[in-house]
DNA sequence: ATATAATAGGATAAATTTAGCCCTAAACAG
DNA sequence: CTGTTTAGGGCTAAATTTATCCTATTATAT
């Protein structure tokens, strides 16, 4: 599994929040999801953080869309709930972050970074509306 | 980082022992990659078991390749050293492993699905070959 | 024979992921 | 106002994954 949990809950969440016009909470999403209340809390706030959802308190409140769903980039959920940066290897974005260090050439960067490339292409280029 | 120091490890540890035509041994490669020997022994001997790589034992013994590098896939790389098949999720690949189960539907599946595809072509269209 | 080097397996350590708990702050309904 | 609802945040625990180390054994070249 490449990415974890966090991605697939975030994901099906989103799903559910934007069939929904009213707010959906924490509690009906993870009974519904059948998964961990407060780890799915965790992921929703994340993302609540990062202007993908907006968070209403009290009474009838929860989670909705902050945006249209053909403005939320499917890298931008993944990168919310995996917590960083949605790299193959920590050195294969950017060619002086590798570790191998010694300062001569390294012999698979250009591997990493085509298969880097091929991901972001991908990624960038599907949004939310693309999955509902 | 979708993949972990293993692929790396076992990557660059196939492009070095590809340019010696005598077989390389553990401590030489782990040395030359600054790496931990005995972690770099277990990933060449799961690669050597998976019939990649050749091993010998004694004195100028080591690790040579096992066939040409045009018929070692990176996919057959990263799944030994990864230690299992290289899936976004564990339902990415076949629609019936869902684990949302309740029978209904994945709504994430289809796009899940995509991406598998893409990173499957990526990575069996890919041999040593084109790293070297 | 002897030194070299892989093999195998277990043990350990470190890091990350997943989950649970509890208390606070905010918003709303009546 | 007041009580209820719900997000927010912190702290801890459990589980799993990654990474490393160690030791005994087996094979081989010279």
């Amino acid at each position: 599994m490449l990415l974890t949990k966090a991605s697939e809950y975030a994901l099906l969440s989103l799903v559910l929040i934007s069939r929904q016009s009213a707010p959906e909470d924490v509690d009906t999403l993870a009974r519904r999801l059948n998964i961990s209340r407060s780890f799915l809390a965790k992921i929703l706030q994340s993302l609540a953080r990062e202007g993908i959802l907006k968070s209403y308190k009290g009474a009838k409140g929860g989670f909705a869309l902050n945006r249209d769903p053909k403005e939320i980039s499917v890298r931008d959920i993944i990168e919310v709930a995996e917590k960083k940066p949605l790299n193959v290897f920590e050195c294969s974005a950017a060619q002086d972050s590798c570790p191998t260090g010694k300062g001569d050439f390294c012999m698979i960067w250009p591997f990493l970074n085509k298969f880097q490339i091929k991901m972001d292409e991908f990624f960038d280029g599907l949004t939310l509306q693309d999955i509902l």
